[in-house]
DNA sequence: AGTAGGCCTCGGTCGC
DNA sequence: TGCGACCGAGGCCTAC
């Protein structure tokens, strides 16, 4: 499932491989993946002739800056773009498809079909959902370790869903915010508030190393995630919680245990983290 | 207002 | 072989 490494990931392949293309025909074949505008119509005949100047990340969100249009898409869980030559047969996941002119197509896959596409004049993507709202980004500047403070002490929440939480920091999903908690040995259902000022500031370091680590291995690929090449991640072998249970703690070899904390699936180590 | 919990979108996978 | 439960990002809804 693809979070803030795996979409970097992606960003930067397609970057390679269709900036500066021109979109001449769109396939839409499960229109419920586009969001904006609700008529599939009008989502066609205002990005047909636009360019694909470059491609952003917001958070977990990839923007694909055309001439006078953004295009915001969330690949939740399954999402995957692949740049494919005219006339291959599209697979059964194949939801739309993106014609430009020099005879490539960009297909957008989903396996689950729960990605998300919306349009906005250049310039007002960040005034509506989805992008309006969102924390701040774990590799800028503003992350700084006040931020965490702040969310931490106002709240009854536990950890680990204050981070899930995209209002304040963005970018982390159920497999960066276990491992980030591991290597901060904190456990994730411990009450944001009871976290003392060494631990948020090891958590905050933990979490720009995490994701770093992960951005330079080109994600994680535990499920079906690969690049906009086809290409898998290699961070997967880092993982010291997630997907780990029943198996032995890397650092003090007690099993790594999973329940559910926040209504999700949670990895940790029940001997490493307090 | 903040929070918890449930439901919804889906289909592959798994257990029975 | 068939079938129901499960999983999960994040929006939405309801209840407290």
């Amino acid at each position: 499932m693809p979070e803030l490494p795996e979409v970097e990931t992606v960003r930067r392949t397609l970057t390679e491989l269709i900036v500066g293309k021109t979109i001449e025909e769109i396939d839409i074949f499960w229109p419920r993946i586009i969001k904006k505008p609700d008529d599939t119509h009008q989502f066609k005949t205002i990005l047909i002739g636009q360019s694909i100047r470059s491609i952003e990340r917001r958070g977990k969100f990839i923007l694909f800056q055309l001439d006078d249009f953004v295009l915001v898409s969330h690949l939740r869980m399954e999402g995957r773009y692949g740049l494919y030559k005219n006339g291959e047969e599209r697979t059964k996941h194949t939801h739309v498809v993106f014609h430009f002119t020099d005879n490539s197509q960009l297909w957008y896959q989903d396996v689950r079909k729960f990605g998300t596409m919306h349009v906005f004049k250049k310039g007002e993507e960040f005034l509506n959902e989805p992008l309006t709202g969102l924390g701040v980004e774990p590799f800028s500047e503003e992350f700084q370790l006040p931020i965490l403070l702040h969310s931490f002490s106002n709240t009854t929440r536990n950890v680990k869903a204050v981070l899930l939480d995209q209002r304040t920091v963005v970018g982390l999903g159920n497999i960066y915010v276990d491992e980030a908690l591991f290597r901060s040995g904190i456990l994730p259902e411990r009450k944001a508030s009871s976290l003392t000022d060494l631990e948020v500031t090891l958590l905050h370091e933990k979490i720009k190393g995490t994701l770093q680590e992960a951005v330079d291995m080109g994600g994680s690929s535990v499920k079906s995630y690969v690049n906009g090449q086809g290409e898998m991640g290699m961070f997967q072998q880092r993982l010291d919680v997630y997907g780990r249970k029943g198996q032995p703690c890397n650092h003090c070899g007690n099993e790594i245990e999973k329940k559910v904390v926040s209504g999700r699936g949670t990895h940790y180590c029940p001997s490493c983290q307090k």
